[in-house]
DNA sequence: GAAAATTTAATTGTATGCAATTTAATTGTT
DNA sequence: AACAATTAAATTGCATACAATTAAATTTTC
């Protein structure tokens, strides 16, 4: 194997190991949301509700960064399960504005303790500032990961 | 909003941050992969084969922490592309052996310059030790935070 | 050595992701 | 106003993920 064979070792890809990093905490939080009837893209798109009540389809697929394609099918489950009403905004026909439902609201009360349940299960303590520091610090450094990839292929786009 | 709602806050989970930084990535991987007609997933499985030359879906799978129910169509696929070979090992019929074909071999050579325009994509410098030590760094946190999930969730299963 | 337990893949079913296209509504332009 | 361009969702098609089940082969155990 020559050097140059290096870069292409599994282990050294930055790109795997957030990869399979996030199906991991990912698959950790389905015992903590199994209990609520969500999954985790569902959780998400719940948690926006919770903090800004209501939102469009295209709000939601920006703070995200999921497109109609995911929402659409995603947000029909939601409101099948009773959790979310869509309606399309009145004054602009082409928008659809999601809504928490009363049920939708309460949900938030149960899901109040997935977050700290989910750094025990990561093998951290929710009560430790260090690991909350360390925790927000990696936060930090995927943030502006994302960033970075996201400036550099709208730059690409252009070309 | 009360000051536990904070913990709800979409930007404030690592999860999120994990999620969005790997499918972000993943896209910035497309236009690369896309002249090797592979997808990401099917590249993480070339770049076991290229290592190791042989591997059976077992070894594959825990390599890559993937399933017989994923590894088991996406290997079909390669086999359908005619980069790899699926075969029963004659010893243990129950295990299937991958192996690259010449073509999949090939393909190394035009897989080899990927690496490092991905990291001009992300806005570093491949030639640059501190962007290639940032990255060095958090890969290693990411590995330790899977670690420690997988370790806590095996804990868990035992209860 | 036969039955039980285990192991390895494949299969089934559900839910994403995402590119590409389509549809419908709105806006901009002439 | 008429028509082109744009915008927002929905739809279509393909490829994962992953839990749960099944099927077949092998090991273990009694």
């Amino acid at each position: 194997m020559t050097s140059s064979d290096d870069a292409l070792i599994l282990e050294q890809q930055l790109c795997f190991a957030l990869y399979n990093a996030s199906r991991a905490l990912i698959r950790a939080y389905g015992p903590l949301l199994e209990p609520l009837g969500l999954t985790y893209p569902q959780y998400l798109v719940m948690l926006v509700l919770w903090e800004i009540k209501s939102a469009t389809v295209k709000a939601l697929g920006e703070r995200l960064a999921l497109d109609s394609g995911t929402l659409t099918p995603l947000l029909k489950r939601l409101e099948q399960r009773g959790l979310i009403q869509r309606k399309r905004d009145p004054e602009d026909e082409r928008v659809v504005r999601i809504t928490l439902t009363a049920e939708g609201q309460n949900l938030k009360e149960q899901a109040r303790s997935v977050p700290a349940d989910l750094i025990c299960r990561t093998g951290g303590d929710p009560h430790d500032s260090a690991s909350l520091e360390q925790v927000a610090l990696l936060r930090q450094a995927l943030q502006l990961l994302t960033a970075q990839i996201q400036q550099q292929s709208s730059k690409a786009e252009k070309i």
